[in-house]
DNA sequence: TGTACATCAGTGAACGCGCGTTCACTGATGTAC
DNA sequence: TGTACATCAGTGAACGCGCGTTCACTGATGTAC
């Protein structure tokens, strides 16, 4: 490792980590590079020495997010194995549980506006995060009659569409929206009356 | 009309046209004052004769989104009943079509971070516009046996969450995911597993 | 072990910019007589 | 109809600010001899 002892030590990883911090404290737009730089204790010129610029730090920390988000996503895909169900139920929670644990890192990654396509290294690793959602919808849909199976890419997006609603809607306080239901519990719930739909789990359980 | 054939006419709508036309074309932070202003045709001071500074202006514009937001839900509500069943799930396709027909209004009133208790009028509305959706989840919930009736609210929020995701998701084009299916087809087709799973459709249609 | 040198992470000053906001003003419109 | 006046929407100049970015530099660290 050569980048010990330096003057800093490990700057680069300091200001992605105030970068997340300050993403996750004042929302995408609150997060200035400036800012990013006085939290590392280090000057805003310094920055240049590791990013290209503002855009680069913040594609730099969503990319460490996906990356995070993938292992998360992969191992409680694993860890529901050999069960489809299990494995399928396990993925939802997980991504509730990702967007808990790492808000700074969700915010880079899902609403500071940036495209996945911005590098091919981030593309990548975002592909890899979608292929275990979509794994998990395929070993699903295999228990389903193939008459009248739907594409297992579009019950997927209804699951993942319906975990980021709750996450948006429901886990941050942004709209005032006092419900009295916990997101887990809302996500639980919700995703269980789906599979019921699909006839995957019992209609009287 | 007092304040028709002034020196603008109607700035006050001007303004949050335009700042709703920003808002759509580069995001709630793309946004200024200044440019929304020189859209309208005017110095940026004069914005102070009318609101009371940048944050008032995207609350206005919020607010009349709130005000189109709850008339169309209402719409699609009435247009469904007697029928519980075509109610919601009119409500669903509402809020879908809202969100791409006024996607200014959409942003400044579900991604702007703005907080619907920020004036009572805002919270007036916006509560105006989640009474119509709980109200159709309500008249919809009289049809599950009572005994495992999941309440009202939970399931609107489970609906209100997944058409939202979808919105966010794949209604925009910023995460550059590009599933192979229209926004209103996932939308539509989630719905309908959902509330097979809910016993409220028949399980083989 | 000690000295000379190369490297390069971080400095500090400076830049141009657009921002939101203020203020005294101006001049078109509406109103009183 | 015509004149004097009040109103007040919009002007234009100015402000202080923090932003992202650049540049020549400095000085601590690592390396060669």
């Amino acid at each position: 490792m050569p980048k010990q002892g330096y003057h800093h030590g490990n700057l680069k990883q300091a200001l992605v980590d105030a970068a997340l911090r300050l993403i996750e404290a004042k929302g995408p737009s609150g997060f200035t590079l400036s800012e990013a730089a006085k939290q590392a204790g280090v000057t805003p010129a310094a920055v240049y020495r590791h990013f290209a610029g503002r855009d680069d730090l913040i594609a730099e920390a969503a990319r460490q997010g996906y990356v995070i988000f993938a292992d998360v996503m992969q191992d409680a895909y694993d860890r529901g194995q050999p069960s489809a169900l299990a494995s399928f139920e396990a993925t939802g929670r997980a991504y509730l549980a990702f967007a808990r644990h790492y808000p700074g890192h969700y915010i880079a990654m899902f609403e500071s506006g940036l495209s996945v396509n911005r590098t091919p290294e981030l593309a990548l690793v975002a592909r890899r995060a979608r292929a275990v959602i979509e794994q998990a919808a395929e070993d699903l849909s295999q228990h389903i009659p193939p008459d009248r199976r739907p594409p297992a890419a579009m019950f997927s997006a209804h699951v993942w569409a319906m975990s980021h609603g709750v996450v948006e809607l429901f886990a941050r306080n942004s709209p005032g929206t006092a419900v009295p239901f916990a997101p887990e519990e809302l996500l639980e719930t919700g995703i269980g009356i789906y599979l019921r739909g699909l006839g995957l789990i019992a209609p009287d359980t």
